[in-house]
DNA sequence: CTGAAAGCGCTTACAG
DNA sequence: CTGAAAGCGCTTACAG
């Protein structure tokens, strides 16, 4: 890690290996190194700090670089400016937007935001929490995390607010999509298309993808039973395939359905685009063509959507969920347990 | 922004408002501040404290839950631990892989990752680099930027590190693909596949997205010539159109392009998934199938090629772009204009 | 083998 | 209208 220890060495440019701090600006401007902190983070209003001093201190730090050091600040305000939150990964639509809307808002409020990933991965989500509450956090979002209420209590050991994403928890108040409405929105949109190709819904309907321990994917499957029985459907257990998230357990598993079967099912509600990766490529690789099966996919990709436009898709609503979370960040007013639910938006329908 | 500087006051839980220091620590194990934070810190070995104190302290430390303020320590060693990145946006599998592979590759060296977006915007990226700045990061890479230059020079100035990736500077080291080979030999895998599909080379292969004024679309517009003057094939300005990113941008462009022909092209060399959607859009409203025309695609998404396996990419290859990047970190002996070029993968062909 | 002391760069209550 | 002083929580050279 050297060029980390040693940057000044490598840059022989500036001539002041040290960076300007309030109390060189103070000799600059002839005046005292508590005035030039009070103008520099605008304290000086309350001072009554004349506006001429304020100026030529404005006008100094500007002209020399002056960079104030949050750290320093930080540490004397005992408030870091930082936000973190930790995410399974990014290797999705869904949990980039969620990173890129949570970075803009987190700056829209002069707060610094921190993503770690943490892979699904209880271990990992903890010690991303611990480095986040040692970097003094001031609020830590767990996104979709396996085990959000450790983080919640590790948080409130620390004093330190916490909020759930995607996932909910007991603990902290969580903010997430309405699955199983969504899902059951999506599966009657699934059966109503069914219908209007003529297919026979005796060759059933696949759920496949996601874990059955997840709230999520419970709730998913909750919701998809529930439009079929709307629609006098009975739901064999044996169509219910919560086979993990990733493309390939998603492939192997829907490889292994099929051994036990002569046809493909009329349909399948595909839990997540990364799933749906998979189920794509068994397809493909059976010989099978995309439009042989009616999909539904709960979670959306723009590139899918425009390559496979029957493709029918539930969109989380990103964008609405993180203003939500930053409503709650701005005014915490909610009790542990709130859970607050987004409605996902059918597309392709 | 109330949770955040209330935070203590919402969770009555832990007794003691204020986190545990040295000092308090200190007084449970009866030794002096100076010596848990050797302890604490490593640095004991080298101070010869014994092993049974050490124990204690680190029991202690770990039963009460003391976690290091990173401010406090940021501040007296001079050294954040913190390593920053600006990046476009998160809007593709391209750069939510490069964030991804970057926070790990941080993680694994104990710095902290912070990663803010810019839009390809020259004030967004000056105001981000700012931040970091002040956040005393130890090294700022530039990701994508469309001014890297101004970046390194801010960095230059607080006698700090950085480097470019994606898109090349002239005043730090830049690791990029190698954009002219990749596009030239995925231009060679659309003709020899117009070729094989015994398509009429007489309807010309389009080149479109990008921007015309960076140096990677540039490098990729020359790449796509060379393979085609390697085949004795003129390339006519007019089927060039470097019509910038975004997915609406390339299906105006391609409407337009289209109002003076008759016929779509026989292929194209799409610069970006982005673009490929605008593209596969425009071809579906036109009511145009996508096989009508053969596609490379210099960019790749899993889903994508899941999706549609005619589809050829070019694959850039992140986790060695990654890793690249981190090997000048750790030795930084490179001259600032040192680029480095990796070859990107094709997909597909 | 261990501790007292100085200092990193800020902020803020207090005194004038 | 402005400044001196204390202190945020660490680390580290120095003294013993």
């Amino acid at each position: 890690m050297r060029l980390l220890s040693t940057a000044r060495s490598c840059h022989v440019a500036s001539d002041s290996a040290k960076r300007l701090t309030i109390y060189d600006l103070a000799r600059f401007a002839e005046t005292s190194p508590s005035t030039v902190s009070a103008v520099l983070n605008g304290s000086w209003k309350r001072r009554r700090i004349s506006q001429k001093l304020a100026d030529k201190i404005l006008t100094l730090a500007q002209s020399e670089g002056y960079s104030a050091n949050m750290q320093a600040r930080a540490l004397r305000r005992e408030r870091s400016g930082i936000i973190g939150m930790i995410l399974p990964l990014y290797d999705n639509r869904y949990f980039s937007s969620i990173a890129q809307h949570f970075e803009a808002q987190a700056r829209k409020r002069g707060l610094f935001a921190i993503v770690a990933c943490t892979n699904r991965d209880p271990a990992q989500e903890r010690e991303a929490a611990r480095m986040m509450l040692a970097y003094r956090v001031e609020c830590l979002v767990s996104t979709g995390a396996t085990d959000p209420d450790t983080i919640s209590l590790m948080c409130e050991e620390a004093g330190v607010a916490s909020l759930n994403l995607d996932l909910p928890g007991s603990k902290a108040p969580s903010i997430i999509s309405d699955n199983r409405d969504g899902a059951r929105r999506l599966t009657l949109a699934i059966l109503d298309r069914l219908d209007a190709n003529g297919a026979a819904h005796s060759d059933g309907v696949l759920f496949i993808g996601g874990r059955g321990e997840d709230h999520n994917t419970r709730e998913r499957i909750e919701g998809f039973i529930k439009a079929r029985t709307e629609r006098g459907l009975a739901t064999r257990d044996a169509d219910i395939l919560p086979c993990d998230y990733a493309a390939d357990k998603a492939q192997v598993a829907l490889e292994a359905y099929m051994r036990h079967r002569t046809r493909l099912p009329a349909a399948m509600f595909v839990n997540s685009t990364i799933a749906l990766e998979g189920i794509v490529r068994w397809l493909q690789q059976s010989g099978h063509q995309l439009d042989e099966v009616t999909v539904g996919c709960f979670d959306w990709d723009p590139l899918a959507a425009a390559l496979y436009p029957h493709l029918m898709m539930a969109r989380q609503s990103v964008e609405v969920m993180i203003e939500q979370l930053f409503a709650m960040i701005d005014d915490p007013a909610q009790a542990p347990g709130t859970l607050v639910e987004v409605a996902p938006e059918l597309i392709g329908i």
